[in-house]
DNA sequence: CATGAATGAGATTTCATTCAT
DNA sequence: CATGAATGAAATCTCATTCAT
């Protein structure tokens, strides 16, 4: 029975519920994910929700799939710009927008995070993993001569995973034994070394470094 | 009211009621860790969940105390054999053992991890996560030429965190892009690199790499 | 969460269910208003109790109110009729009242005080003493010559909480030793003769009776 | 299966699960008496409840019968004095010990007397009623001039009842209204005035006490 | 005899979903 | 369309009772 929103109104009713559920798993947790909380908090009637959504499992997936979809929505628009960076601050400033999106609106998006899994089935980053894959691939045709490095996929897989999670992990820790500024050079220099080569510079400031450097 | 166990039998109980939730946990999700089900897999009627534990919660805590527990003690023997090994060995040896660890019985601890964070607050891996850092702490101790990295503790942050997860995501995968070992390669090598310098091993002595330096 | 019933239909489950719970109570007993029995009485599905009462507790704490504000209700409109009776015409005008109060719907209300004090802390019947020592002032203020008498707060306290209870056991009794209206009759004389009789007769008349006067 | 107890020990047991059940009861209400609680207070095991008792309400039937009899026993061995005093010190003198039994062991009876009713059907308080009537009728005898009184099983009836009950209420009130001593008073000189003081302050000095009879 | 672990029937409570208004 | 009262299936939890040790 749920209708396709048509209207303009519908769809924003339908926004608001969206929002209302990611407002609540993220302040209440995963348990207070009701339907008579998550109308309560969007402004509608109970009855309300079933004229958007089949059940509430569909508003778990919606759920999701937004955060997902904002998620690649943060860093895409930014790939252009990134390809013509170095490595090194391409990927500072991929955190950074990390950073900013999952802490805003109060972490919203960060805390959220933690419960998805539990909502439904599949992983619910796979968008953002979608988009960095598709930003280090664009770099790669632009930089060719980073190609020739072993390992490339692998790499590049502990890349993308290794530092969603880790930035994930770090921002949620109340008592970070580091700042995310460290956390976020310490990846870069290892996404950097480990594409381009040499630690050379870890003892020695080393000559050139050809077109490495920042901008 | 749930006394603590006298006997040896109610010891076995609380075990096995640990189990089935974990089992459970691992096989249909978080949402079947009801108490009934619990009591059904253990084998025991539901009121004797109660003997031994205050409440539903009471038995996710136990459960994820328990994997944390177990993860931990899967590495820390490891440890002094650990240390008279290169870093790249070591680290290959680490994931090797932690594979075979989220593997075991099925990939129950896999499939619970995945959930842990929507049972119970906290991280459910941070006894892990110590093991790791002692073992980093040890190594360094046996190699202090390596201390002199810049970066040291974010480095390890970076290397431990990441490094979980990316093996948690690797394994979680159904078609994975790369195979485990060359993800543990990878991860080895990065390590390797970071840690003692030179990404000479690469394909050869590397001349550049010059500014890359961090900060 | 219990919402206020915000529509004519819900006051009357409201109502509905209080009236379960008193009727189940009166022919059942305490171990009987299991939330299942009451809904059942009240012709509603359990779920529904829930809509309108936190837990059991608050719908026990409505009852107990319920009879209370009845038990009131039904002396309070008398008093300004009763105040212009003599002492003894009024005592029984009220003695009968009550037991047509509490002898009502197959003595609903009789059976339900034995078990309030089971259900919820604190005395059910505190609303009819109200009235009671209303009614006491509103008498005295009427006939200011009784107010004289002394140990006039002691004496009501007695009237009051003695007669309340004594005509409750009276018509909880099986098999009385005496009739109601000897019981009241007997009441009423004592409140006369205490309250009016001027305390003559104790030293006066009274032949023998030496050391019975008060202090 | 629950056997007679008919060692020493058997019957000291026996009274320690009742002293208990009386404890829980004054101590931690009705709800609280269960038979790990009971059992616990008892210091014996569950299991043992049941060699002494067919079932919970066996033992809350113990209970009823034990404070019966206890109050019974704490008065009727002051008859034979109390009948050679007068009406009014002998009814101070009643009023004493009931407060005194009501109030020994932190008011363990006056609490539990509360929660009598809905433990067993029946009156708990049957014996200490028997007693006083016992009391009421040997001082009728020993002092006959007293029996002319009219009324005088209703009288008897009110003064024994409402004697009891506004005891027990006063002793239950936290902030009373007036002084035990002062209710003590009260009901007295009410015995007295009603019992002794002829009728005849009602209307009249009057001639006799005959008319005042009701009807 | 005494114990306490185990039980399961039954109690309370929650909440997704429906449907009359 | 929107609502929220009503629902009942299913969850959590309690506790009198049994029985192997």
């Amino acid at each position: 029975m749920p209708r396709k929103p048509q209207q303009e109104r519908a769809k924003a009713t339908v926004a608001a519920i969206v929002d209302a559920g990611l407002i609540v798993l993220a302040r209440e947790g995963p348990a207070a994910t009701t339907t008579r909380r998550i109308a309560e908090v969007a402004g509608i009637g109970v009855g309300s929700l079933y004229e958007y959504f089949d059940n509430r499992e569909a508003i778990h997936q919606a759920m999701v799939d937004r955060l997902g979809t904002d998620a690649a929505a943060a860093i895409r628009p930014m790939i252009p710009e990134l390809v013509r960076m170095s490595v090194r601050d391409a990927s500072l400033a991929v955190l950074r927008r990390a950073r900013q999106f999952l802490e805003q609106d109060e972490g919203r998006y960060l805390h959220c995070i933690r419960y998805m899994t539990s909502l439904v089935r599949g992983f619910p980053l796979r968008a953002l993993q979608s988009v960095l894959s598709e930003l280090a691939t664009q770099y790669l045709i632009r930089h060719p001569e980073m190609a020739r490095a072993r390992n490339l996929p692998a790499m590049t897989y502990v890349f993308i995973n290794g530092g969603i999670y880790t930035v994930i992990r770090h921002l949620s820790e109340e008592v970070p034994s580091i700042s995310f500024d460290e956390l976020a050079q310490a990846l870069a220099d290892m996404v950097a070394f480990c594409m381009q080569g040499s630690l050379a510079p870890l003892d020695a400031p080393a000559a050139a470094g050809g077109d490495v450097r920042p901008r």
